[in-house]
DNA sequence: GCAGCGTTAATAT
DNA sequence: TTAACGCTGC
C-alpha cells in the first residue's frame, strides 16, 4: 500500500510526536487504517462473517481511539474509501487474491483442527467490507462523530480537507498508515499511531524546497515530489524494473522537469519501459493531482486541485480515469454514507450489533479490561421477533426500550451465514461444532424473513465491477428490492444482548442475497464503464 | 550503492 | 498487510 519505501527514504524528515500537539484541532483519519488493525483481533469471525459479540471488537477499537482523540481535545474527521478508481484494479485484484488464497489456506487449516494456524491466516485474509465501514458509520452518528465518505479514494479526500481552512471544515494533519498522503501532498501525516496517541510525523513542508537534510528537496516542488512517488511505484503504477525510491529521486534531482525524466527513462532503460508507461505515468499524476472529491460546501463532486486545460483538451476531455463523475444527488448519498459505493445500493439501516457505547477516553479504556476481566457479556442473550418500525426504533435508541417483546430462552450464538462458505466448508465447520444463521432460524425463529441484499465487498466500500448487462440488470432489481425494504415494514429477527436496555446491543440478522458487490463497474473497460454508470446513475436519480 | 527477493516479526487481545 | 532485515547480483 502506498509508495514503495517511501517512508523509509523520508527516515530524516521523521519526528516522533504525540498526538496532543493538535489539541483544538481537528484531524483527519483514514478509517481504512484502523479498520483493518481492529479487524485483526477478530479476524476469523470477519473473514467468515460470523455475528457474535467478538466481531465487534473492530469497533471498540476504533471508538477507543476516537475516545483517545477527544481526550486530547481534538476533533476527529473519520474519512473512508469509497469506490475504487481504474487505474488501481490491478492492485485491488492482486490483493483481493491474496486474501483469497489466505482465507481457502484458513479454511484447510481450520478442517485439519489446526486453529493456531487457521487463525494466523484468517489474519491474512482479513477484508473490510462496505457493511462494517456502515456498523462504524452508525456508531460515528450516533457519537455525533465528523465522518465523510470519499467518492473515491479517501487519501484524496483527505487531501483536499487538509487544503481547507478550518472554518470551512479542514483539517491540519491526517492519522494514517499509508505513505500516499505524501504523493497527495498532504502538509502534516502522522504514522504509526498507537494507542496512547504516539506517532511517528511527517511534516512536508519541512522537506519541500528547505536545504539542509539529506536527502534534499531544495529544488522540488509539489509536483516534482509526487513525480518522484510515483516512479518509485505506486498503487496505481508499478514502477519500471530497476527504478525504486532513490533511482527516482536521482532522476527527479537531477532533470526538475517529469517529461525530461520520462523521456531519459526511455533513453536508459529502452525495452524494459512498457510502450505506454508515460501515458499511465501522467494519468497517476492526474490522480494524485486532481483525483475527484466531495465537497460539502457545494454538496458535490469536485476535482481535488482545479482542472488544467491540457487535461481538459487531452483524450478528448475523457476524464473517466479519475473514476466515472457521480450526480450531486448521487455524491451527497455517498459521502453521507448512505449508499454503498461500490454496490451503488442504499444501506439498510439497521441497528449496531453488540457494540457498547464508547465513553470517555479513560472510561472506554476501563471499560474494555472490565469486559475481559469479567468474560463475557454475551450470557443469556435474546432474540427480538417480528420486529417493525417502531421496534427498531427503538433499538436504535431512537426510542425507550420499554415495551418490547422478548424469548429469553435463547442463549447467545455464534452463527455463521452459509452464503458464504462452500459446501465443504460448511460441512466441516458444523462438524466443528460452529453453529449456523439458518440452522438457528430454524432452531430458534421459524418467522418469515423478507430478504435485504448484502453484499459481501472486499474493500471498505471498494471493488466495482460489472461483468456485462445482465448482472447490472440484476443490480437494478435487487437494489429495487432494497429500497421497497426500507420503505415497508415488516418482520424482522433481531437479536440483543439482555443487558442492553440502555444500549445498543442488537443486531438485525438478515439473509444473504447475491453476490454483487464485486461485479459493479468493469474497470478494464473505460467506455464499458461510461454507458453502465450512465444507467446506474439514472436509475438512482428515479429512486 | 542499489534493486529486488525471501524471511521474519508485528499488527490486535 | 507491511515493515524491517539480510542476502545476492548487477
Amino acid at each position: 500500500m502506498g509508495i514503495n519505501n517511501l517512508l523509509k527514504f523520508m527516515k530524516p524528515y521523521v519526528e516522533s510526536v504525540h498526538i496532543k500537539k493538535y489539541a483544538g484541532k481537528r484531524v483527519g483519519i483514514d478509517a481504512y487504517s484502523w479498520l483493518h488493525k481492529g479487524a485483526y483481533s477478530c479476524s476469523m469471525e470477519v473473514c467468515l462473517d460470523m455475528e457474535g459479540d467478538k466481531k465487534t471488537r473492530f469497533l471498540q477499537y476504533f471508538m477507543h481511539r476516537i475516545g483517545m482523540l477527544r481526550h486530547y481535545k481534538i476533533t476527529p474527521v473519520v474519512v473512508f474509501d469509497g469506490g475504487s478508481i481504474p487505474c488501481k484494479a490491478a492492485t485491488e485484484d492482486g490483493r483481493h487474491r491474496k486474501r483469497k488464497t489466505n482465507r481457502d489456506l484458513a479454511m484447510e487449516k481450520l478442517k485439519e483442527g489446526d486453529t493456531d494456524a487457521a487463525s494466523e491466516l484468517f489474519q491474512r485474509a482479513v477484508n473490510i467490507t462496505p457493511q462494517m465501514a456502515h456498523q462504524l458509520i452508525q456508531i460515528l452518528r450516533s457519537e455525533n462523530v465528523e465522518f465523510v465518505v470519499a467518492p473515491y479514494e479517501a487519501d484524496a479526500q483527505l487531501a483536499y480537507l487538509a487544503s481547507l481552512e478550518t472554518e470551512k471544515g479542514g483539517i491540519v494533519a491526517i492519522i494514517s498508515e499509508d505513505s500516499d498522503l505524501l504523493a497527495y501532498n498532504c502538509p502534516a501525516v502522522v504514522f504509526k499511531m498507537d494507542r496512547y496517541g504516539k506517532g511517528e510525523e511527517i511534516i512536508l513542508k519541512n522537506a519541500i524546497n528547505v536545504a539542509g537534510r539529506k536527502p534534499s528537496f531544495m529544488y522540488f516542488d509539489r509536483e516534482l515530489f509526487t513525480g518522484m512517488c510515483i516512479l518509485a511505484g505506486c498503487d496505481f503504477l508499478p514502477s519500471v524494473p530497476g527504478i525504486g525510491i532513490v533511482k527516482a529521486y536521482n532522476l527527479v534531482a537531477k532533470y526538475r522537469n517529469l517529461d525530461r525524466v520520462l523521456s531519459v527513462l526511455k533513453l536508459e532503460k529502452g525495452q524494459v519501459v512498457p510502450e505506454d508507461y508515460p501515458t499511465a505515468f501522467r494519468q497517476a499524476l492526474a490522480v494524485f493531482q486532481h483525483a475527484r472529491v466531495y465537497d460539502a460546501a457545494s454538496k458535490k463532486l469536485k476535482p481535488l486541485n482545479p482542472l488544467t486545460p491540457e487535461l481538459l483538451q487531452g483524450d478528448n476531455g475523457d476524464l473517466d480515469f479519475l473514476g466515472p463523475d457521480l450526480s450531486p444527488s448521487i455524491a451527497v448519498a455517498i459521502a453521507e454514507g448512505n449508499l454503498n459505493p461500490c454496490t451503488m445500493e442504499a444501506f439498510n439501516h439497521f441497528p449496531q450489533s453488540g457494540y457498547k457505547h464508547s465513553l470517555s477516553y479513560p472510561d472506554s479504556a476501563r471499560q474494555l479490561s472490565t469486559q475481559e476481566a469479567t468474560g463475557s457479556m454475551q450470557e443469556g442473550c435474546f432474540t427480538v421477533v417480528s420486529c417493525h418500525k417502531t421496534v427498531k426504533k427503538r433499538i436504535r435508541g431512537d426510542m425507550p426500550l420499554d415495551g418490547i417483546k422478548s424469548s429469553s430462552e435463547g442463549e447467545h450464538m455464534t452463527v455463521i451465514s452459509e452464503e458464504v462458505l462452500h459446501e465443504s466448508e460448511t460441512s466441516a465447520l458444523k462438524k466443528l461444532g460452529f453453529p449456523f444463521r439458518n440452522e438457528a432460524f430454524v432452531q430458534k425463529e421459524p418467522a418469515p424473513l423478507r430478504s435485504t441484499p448484502n453484499i459481501p465487498s472486499n474493500n471498505p466500500f471498494k471493488k466495482r465491477k460489472i461483468d456485462d448487462e445482465v448482472q447490472l440488470n440484476e443490480a437494478m432489481s435487487t437494489a429495487e428490492q432494497a429500497s421497497e425494504v426500507t420503505e415497508v415494514e415488516k418482520p424482522e429477527i433481531f437479536t440483543a444482548t439482555q443487558k442492553s436496555e440502555e444500549s445498543i446491543d442488537s443486531k438485525l440478522i438478515k439473509p444473504k442475497g447475491k453476490r454483487i458487490g464485486e461485479k459493479l463497474l468493469k474497470q478494464s473497460n473505460p467506455k464499458h464503464v461510461s454507458s453502465k454508470v450512465c444507467s446506474i446513475l439514472n436509475f438512482f436519480s428515479r429512486v
